[in-house]
DNA sequence: CAGTTCACG
DNA sequence: ACGTACGTGAACTGT
């Protein structure tokens, strides 16, 4: 009654404030439900037409700090207020909001107005830095979209889910009898702890690596132990299947709500690069690599009725680099729609592109895949498990025949160094200090930073754009699918069944469109009644 | 709470 | 001689 008129009356009025994610996702909540009664006002005759869209925040404190300076690890109110209004006050309802205690009338009284005074300060921040764009064009406008996919969620299926659950479990029992067996006790296989005591003291097996506290166990090191001992796979599988059922199986389960769906929060500052984040579950990391993870995403279903619909950037980082460097071999490789690993395994070894063969291939997708990463001779030696004098030697051949990615990362050192920082395609800012550092690895190390951040960080900046265009093209098409996930490089779309022609058109166009570089973006687009069997619509 | 490990892009 | 590919979040162990 009186709730429903006050949200309403908040929805049309534009409002500043600290995170309003979280109001625009009751607003978006509300809105909803206001949908579905609408619909069925409609069905008896009423007026169509296409939902009212929640206006954009007209400012956000928090979101406004986070731009100023995306590496902290909080952005709390209190620290606001001592920053820029140089205000000591005791955490309140803002930077407490799961403490009821703290949820006075004096105390919420008291944010609001803290709010009201910070903004002007920190704005005129955002103005001086350059930051305007990012903030007015990207991250405002994205406050709502992410609030109705948060609202919207995704719809699990819990029995399939409990399957995977029990085979996953069973199979786990049997490996962990048969580790106990060769290991001639029994012990916690979690614990890497007592892991290490069984395989380097019990068993002798060679130290290959060490921790800060005792014997590393990662699956680089099972890996190479599996040549001395029929264990070590063992243990590999064990420990998959262990995170499978932790992780995802019981993990995700919990978060399954009343309606059947699970609705993560998304961090909009958070990474250091731009990046979005989820978390409470994070759905950003469901297995996909490997079977038998890969089968979890069967869980992960559209509504009767409905489909999901999945639009992934090809090569999205790659092309980033393309457009910065102006080199003109990834160019023409992108402007001629080739395919880039091929391109480049035929540069590094000097064969025409059809004689590629597969092996090559891999290796210069790794080359490739390393370049965003600010990729050294020793960690592409790691990766393809080959000698670090050969990877030298395909590195310097990659530089060799692209020169201007060469220059590109050169130069974006040096200017890093010069002014302590590195900018994305919107004039996003990270500030890397240890660039400077006397220390060398913490110096290398800022200088990975600045290679990746414009890269990756760009990227982020193309999608944030491309969802706020999808976002709007769905409502203002009268379109009823919804954008449910976000993944980095691809948008999870759930539509019925009679609009995923158009959506799969809409998606494409609008991703493709939301930012013109030098080389072209390619969106893949693919549907189905669930998140592991989708079917390409690139047609 | 730190440390280790491992899931994703 | 050192440390070594970027960015995340969650589960688990052990203190
Ligand atoms: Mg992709």
């Amino acid at each position: 009654r009186d709730e429903a008129a006050l949200l309403a009356a908040l929805a049309r009025r534009p409002m500043a404030g600290f995170d309003l994610k979280p109001l625009y996702r009751v607003l978006a909540a509300a809105g909803q439900s206001q949908a579905s009664t609408r619909d069925a006002r409609e069905e008896k005759g009423g007026r169509p037409g296409p939902p009212e869209p929640l206006p954009v925040p007209a400012g956000d404190v928090k979101l406004a700090a986070y731009l100023l300076d995306p590496v902290r690890n909080r952005y709390h109110l209190v620290d606001l207020a001592r920053q820029f209004l140089g205000v000591e006050v005791e955490e309140g309802p803002a930077d407490r909001p799961a403490d009821p205690a703290c949820r006075t009338p004096a105390l919420l009284g008291r944010d609001a107005a803290l709010c009201a005074r910070l903004r002007p300060a920190i704005e005129a921040e955002i103005a001086a830095r350059g930051l305007e764009r990012v903030y007015r064009e990207i991250e405002l406008p994205l406050v709502p979209v992410l609030a109705a996919m948060e609202v919207a969620g995704i719809a699990v299926d819990r029995e399939q889910l409990e399957r995977l659950g029990r085979q996953f479990a069973a199979r786990s029992e049997e490996l962990a009898q048969r580790i106990y067996e060769l290991a001639g006790e029994t012990f916690n296989i979690n614990s890497t702890q007592q892991l290490g005591q069984v395989l380097f003291e019990r068993l002798k097996l060679p130290v290959v690596k060490k921790t800060k506290t005792g014997y590393s166990t990662d699956a680089e090191v099972l890996e190479a132990l599996a040549a001395e001992h029929p264990i070590a796979e063992l243990v590999l599988e064990y420990r998959s299947l262990a995170k499978l059922r932790g992780t995802y199986v019981e993990g995700l389960a919990e978060h399954i709500g009343p309606d059947g769906r699970i609705h993560t929060t998304f961090q909009q500052t958070v990474a250091a690069t731009g990046r979005l984040s989820s978390t409470q579950p994070n759905l950003q990391n469901i297995p996909i690599r490997d079977e038998p993870g890969r089968s979890l995403r069967r869980a992960f279903v559209a509504a009767p009725g409905h489909r999901l619909v999945a639009a992934d950037y090809s090569q999205i980082e790659l092309r980033v680099l393309a457009h910065y460097s102006g080199d003109r071999a990834l160019h023409e490789a992108f402007a001629h729609g080739q395919d880039v690993h091929a391109r480049t395994a035929s540069e590094i070894f000097g064969v025409p592109l059809e004689q590629v063969t597969p092996e090559q291939r891999r290796v210069a997708k790794a080359v490739n895949f390393g370049l965003a990463y600010g990729q050294t001779d020793f960690g592409l030696a790691r990766a393809l498990r080959i000698g670090r004098a050969e990877a030298k030697r395909f590195m310097e051949r990659y530089f060799e025949r692209y020169p201007g990615v060469k220059r590109y990362m050169e130069e974006t050192i040096r200017r890093a160094r010069q002014t302590g920082e590195v900018t994305t395609l919107f004039g996003r800012r990270r500030p890397i200090p240890e660039i400077r550092h006397r220390v060398p690895h913490i110096r290398q190390n800022a200088e990975r930073v600045a290679i990746n951040t414009p890269i990756q960080g760009s990227a982020a900046d193309i999608m944030k754009l491309a969802m706020i265009r999808v976002h709007g093209a769905l409502l203002r098409e009268g379109l009823s699918a919804r954008i449910v996930l976000q993944v980095h490089d691809e948008l999870i779309v759930e539509a019925p069944e009679d609009e995923v022609p158009r959506v799969a058109a809409l998606l494409r166009r609008e991703m493709e469109g939301a930012y013109r570089l030098d080389v072209p973006l390619v969106v893949e687009v693919k549907a189905g009644v669930n998140w592991y069997e989708m079917e390409e619509m690139n047609g």
